[in-house]
DNA sequence: TTGATAACCAAGCGCTTGCTTGGTAGCGTT
DNA sequence: AACGCTACCAAGCAAGCGCTTGGTTATCAA
């Protein structure tokens, strides 16, 4: 069934860009096929340490999410470290892509920075990148070699966020703009909530915007 | 050894204002006697917390840092979450009264705003309050009555903030621009380091202010 | 001197955890 | 038909976990 309709991520509820994005991505090796059995497992462990945590999830909840035993996991992956350390791997690449297929659409400084924001909340709330929270609230659960990894790939994802509010920002450092931003954006996790009130995703990204663009 | 010098807060390295404060609120009932086998079983516990993280910390750990078996905790409270639930409560209410001096001194709303800033910077980066930074990110290690009791405690710390912002930020709605600055403030923990760079809390609060304040 | 109480020890129970082992079913290739 | 490979099962091990139990010591008031 290559990139089938059983894709977990498409099921999960992404726009039919996103998944064509992700097609495009297996294909050249950058992520696991999600209809996989490797895949599936990638994607049952994301949300269940989205939903539970990494220390409160065990390799026994995972397993049981895709209909295996537990003892089986550990033909697809060395530990459960391993799994954590992928789903970031594949998440931070995914984001990243996602990201700069959305600032590539647009023709002004203020509309990068504005589609930046809403990349990342949308990765936050939505489910467009399953698992994107974890980067956060899971870091310090990587060992040291596994950080090390994650951060490199992460870097040309921080790379674009900071020429972009060089560009359109009205701080004078950027590397600091980024980081107070992205405080505000990763805790609207536990605060914001997509239909229970007033404020969408879109009006919340325009406020964020007001502060930081001159 | 009432009030004694072996205070575990004080050799954490609070000033002599602080300590005051602290002595204030423990005969009141407020607070713990950091001196007393349960204040130095809550102290060690909170530091843990901060460094390991609530589920990587065991009660033996605990235990063995103040000098006993891990059994023998058990004494003074009922479980490992028990000890989470009282730090947690214990520093919301520290927290309070020292941000509460502290904007009491200033005259200006511009003043007050920079002293909340300030304050939370110092309770996140100083040791002015050790275990603040587990209120964010040990949150949902607490059962649902616990972050009830933990919540109630919170709600007057936070109104203190929306006062002060709606007296003097620049966004519309003060509890909006308080969510957006505890998120940049709360991720501050990550990457600011008080002396390895030129940047000093002093500044990181001025940079903030000139963001949310009008 | 007695009794009450707080603080702690020594030992270990019952359970869960991540992970290992040895084996097997199904499938495509030759 | 034989092989090799992927994916999985069945069973369980060793370690670590939170917590319990029964008993001991020190302190201090009556």
């Amino acid at each position: 069934m290559p990139g089938g309709s059983g894709n977990a991520v498409t099921s999960a509820g992404l726009g039919q860009g996103s998944s064509a994005l992700v097609e495009a991505l297996v294909a050249q090796g950058e992520l696991t096929d999600p209809a996989s059995p490797r895949g599936r497992l990638l994607n049952a462990a994301a949300l269940l340490f989205v939903e539970k945590g990494f220390a409160r999830t065990t390799v026994r909840d995972i397993a049981a999410e895709v209909g295996i035993l537990s003892g089986s996991i550990f033909h697809h992956f060395r530990s459960k470290e391993a799994i954590l350390c992928q789903v970031m791997r594949e998440v931070t690449i995914f984001a990243r892509a996602r990201m700069e297929a959305a600032v590539a659409q647009e023709r002004t400084p203020r509309g990068r920075l504005r589609a930046c924001i809403l990349c990342e909340l949308e990765a936050i709330h939505g489910r467009a990148v399953p698992g994107f929270t974890i980067l956060v609230s899971e870091w310090r659960s990587l060992s040291p070699e596994s950080q090390r990894q994650v951060l490199q790939l992460r870097e040309r994802y921080e790379r674009l966020w900071r020429d972009v509010l060089a560009e359109a920002g009205r701080m004078d450092d950027p590397a600091l703009a980024r980081r107070l931003l992205q405080g505000s954006l990763a805790h609207s996790y536990h605060w914001f909530r997509p239909k229970k009130q007033g404020l969408s995703l879109d009006e919340l990204a325009g406020q964020v915007l007001s502060l930081y663009c001159r």
